[in-house]
DNA sequence: CCCTACTAACCG
DNA sequence: GGTTAGTAGGGT
């Protein structure tokens, strides 16, 4: 052992710790650490231990150099695999990207808070020995449980009480008096390796040869982007699914992105159909100990395939070999919180990085990726045709200006018809309407007054089941008044407008005899409750479904033919950017799920408008040509995909302070050609969750990046600490 | 004059 | 994110 140290320079390193602060912080490193880029180290800050990672010297500037006489040392280094460095120039590519503290996405990649504790062995029970000569009651109870157990096995306590049909506290006191002990369960090992070989579906020509295509993409082991497209039934799963196949020969480890709801026991069937095991998951359901166990095995290279929502982005895979983001158009893959980042583009970041094949999937592709394809920066592969010949459904609208549904009724006659048919030969019809609750605005029919939120700019609606009027934008419920609260006339108050519960009331009068089911958010909270309902309606357990989008997404409902979409002009109204294009998207998307197998499908849209260009575009079913209109249109004036937004959003508590700081934001407004700022205006939402809300936009043409500008432009002006200024990169979100 | 409550700054 | 120093307000 060396008496004395080398006094040459002292050695430091740059750690990045999972907290909002500028950039990363300087430690020392003492002697006998061997510290490397990526290593997951505990450092003191401010009186306190935390865990950081050990990050690279050139990156990430640091906020202000500190004197090595200042330094505090590294404490330890954690006994975890190192956090690769695509991952780490991932990190630092998306908060440069959206704006935000390195360290704040740096959170998003260290998964829940203990992911990097050393894993607590989970306590169970097993049968006391032999050794034990106690003699207690012996209950039925206790009598079930000790049937339900043997000799040597350990037995979760859970499970077991359930098993026994017994309360966890009839363990507990089996524990007390001997009859059973606490034992350490062994640990499972739950992500087993799928089989690429395993025998799955069979695979058409279309099929087959766009299968081989994405196959020799992940065996060439280096970054590209396929855009995969195909009409609903095509068997675009099965077709990606064999690219994960190859990324499992090729011993690397794959990533799929689904829409949160999306991910459901119907994926996981067609996963298990052709892999024979399950998948890794990833959601916001998922328990923090299973959590914590998969992103271990991930960062271990135990997990070979992750499904996941967005945020499984940020897992820490040593060797990513594709990365697949399926319904790729979907809006749900924007965060709005926090880091405010679209996990559709930070997929192909991520895949650019680990030198990884990537996959963008749907039947309904966003112009962005159109328009990528086109320019040749992504492949396109394309399957024409659906599976086993069935044939896409019929698009029909009915004109609610010559066939209107009665007075306060929201099914026109030519739809309850379509639906009357359809019952009648024992098929499943659906009922889709993008609004939850029973009506979306309450009115007194005396004075005018409209029920609206305290906190927001927005209507209450009314929720009859729970008796509630509900805010759906901040959570604030108050019950319905007897009476009108402004001028407090009886009996005044009324419903208006349809919502899934309105849609349900009429049905139960319609069809009493019918097996209803509604499927909406708020009754199907998470994947689990949503694939118990598909699996009813799959079951023909359930006649008529009434739906939200939640029934849009990628579901299978082979006995589905009629589809009613109760109110097509929905999405259309709002100066939306993209409201055309994501209306498109979501009625062909629900169009779809009708007429699968044998049984044509038959699709009627109940639309103010029929002649406008979406249900036309419906009717046709050319979404192709839909979508060239509207490159059209966005083209000209630099619109996304064809230039640049950021949008600023200004708020406070206070109106004044959010006020004079959009106006100051709008005087010290970036310009030049190419350039333009838009507002402040007030927001759509000028009142969310109590605050006061201004919003500028910043348009740029395609080949000015708009990081440079804005960081420039906040630099310049002074916001008061009341005031909030959030950045949002590539909005999607116009409210 | 001291104690408490709230806010802003800082943490290496 | 959590700690602390600083400040303003109010009480004995």
């Amino acid at each position: 052992m060396k008496a004395t140290p080398s006094v040459s320079k002292m050695q430091r390193v740059r750690v990045l710790l999972p907290l909002p602060l500028a950039g990363a912080y300087d430690y020392r490193i003492p002697p006998e650490l061997d510290i490397r880029p990526g290593d997951f180290v505990s450092v003191p800050l401010n009186h306190r231990s935390m865990i950081g990672v050990a990050w690279d010297a050139s990156e990430a500037p640091e906020a202000k150099p500190v004197a090595e006489h200042r330094l505090k040392p590294v404490a330890g280094i954690l006994p975890a695999p190192a956090m690769t460095a695509s991952l780490r120039r991932f990190i630092d590519w998306v908060a440069a990207y959206t704006l935000s503290p390195p360290g704040a996405v740096l959170r998003m990649a260290m998964g829940s808070t203990a992911a990097l504790e050393p894993p607590s062995q989970q306590a169970g029970w097993m049968l006391a020995g032999p050794g034990s000569n106690a003699q207690p009651r012996l209950t039925p109870e206790r009598q079930r449980v000790l049937a339900a157990m043997r000799p040597g096995e350990v037995y979760a306590g859970a499970p077991l009480a359930e098993a026994a049909g017994v309360s966890p506290g009839v363990l507990r006191g089996m524990a007390d008096n001997g009859m059973i002990r606490p034992a350490l369960l062994p640990h499972a090992n739950r992500f087993t390796r799928p089989d690429p070989d395993h025998p799955g579906p069979q695979l058409g020509g279309a099929q087959a040869a766009a299968a081989a295509s994405l196959v020799a993409k992940v065996a060439a082991r280096r970054f590209g982007v396929t855009l995969l497209t195909g009409v609903t039934g095509s068997g675009k799963t099965e077709v990606y699914l064999d690219a994960v196949a190859e990324a499992l020969r090729q011993g690397r480890q794959s990533l799929v992105l689904l829409p949160e709801i999306a991910l459901s026991a119907q994926w996981l069937d067609r996963f298990k159909a052709r892999f024979g095991v399950s998948p890794a998951l990833w959601h916001s359901e998922v328990t923090p100990r299973t959590r914590r166990e998969t992103w271990r095995a991930v960062a271990a290279g135990d997990a070979p395939v992750v499904v996941g929502a967005r945020s499984a982005l940020f897992l820490p895979f040593p060797d990513l070999g594709l990365v697949v983001v399926d319904e790729e158009h979907e809006t749900a893959f924007k965060q709005e919180e926090g880091v405010v980042y679209n996990a559709r583009d930070m997929a192909v970041v991520r895949a650019r990085m680990a030198a990884a094949a990537c996959v963008l999937v749907s039947a309904t592709p966003s112009l962005e990726s159109l328009t990528n394809a086109e320019s040749g920066r992504y492949e396109a592969l394309d399957l024409p045709v659906r599976y086993g010949g069935a044939t896409l459904p019929a698009v029909e609208t009915v004109d609610l200006r010559r066939t209107p549904p009665e007075r306060g009724r929201f099914l026109s006659p030519p739809l309850i018809e379509a639906v009357n048919a359809t019952l009648a030969r024992g098929e499943q019809a659906m009922l889709f309407l993008n609004r939850r609750g029973y009506a979306p605005l309450t009115l007194c029919r005396h004075c005018g007054h409209r029920m609206r939120c305290p906190n927001c700019t927005a209507w209450l609606v009314e929720h009859r089941a729970r008796r509630q009027l509900q805010c759906h934008h901040c959570g604030h419920t108050e019950a319905p008044p007897a009476e009108c609260p402004e001028c407090g006339s009886a009996n005044s108050l009324v419903a208006v407008g349809p919502g899934v519960e309105r849609v349900l009331e009429e049905a139960i009068a319609l069809w009493p005899e019918a097996r209803r089911l509604v499927m909406a958010s708020d009754t199907l909270p998470g994947p689990a409750a949503a694939g118990v309902a598909a699996q009813s309606i799959q079951d023909r357990a359930v006649d008529l479904i009434i739906g939200t989008q939640i029934v849009a997404k990628g579901w299978h409902f082979p006995h589905l033919t009629l589809v009613g979409v109760v109110d097509a002009d929905l999405g259309l109204a709002g100066g939306d950017l993209r409201a055309a294009e994501r209306t498109v998207q979501l009625l062909h998307q629900v169009a779809g799920r009708a007429g699968r197998a044998e049984a044509p499908g038959r699709v009627l849209l109940q639309s103010f408008s029929p002649e406008h260009p979406v249900m036309q575009a419906l009717i046709s079913g050319d979404l192709g040509a839909f979508m060239q209109e509207e490159a059209a249109i966005r083209r000209p004036g630099h619109w996304p995909p064809f230039g640049r937004l950021a949008a600023l959003i200004v708020s406070s508590e206070d109106e004044r302070e959010a006020e004079r700081t959009a106006r100051d934001l709008g005087l010290a407004a970036p310009g030049g050609e190419g350039v333009q700022v838009l507002g402040p205006a007030p927001a759509p939402l000028a009142l969310l969750r109590g605050r006061h809300r201004r919003r500028l936009l910043l348009k740029t043409r395609r080949d000015i990046a708009v990081q440079p500008i804005l960081r420039d432009w906040l630099a310049r002006v002074a916001v008061p600490n009341s005031v909030r200024v959030q950045v949002d990169v590539d909005p999607v979100s116009f409210l």
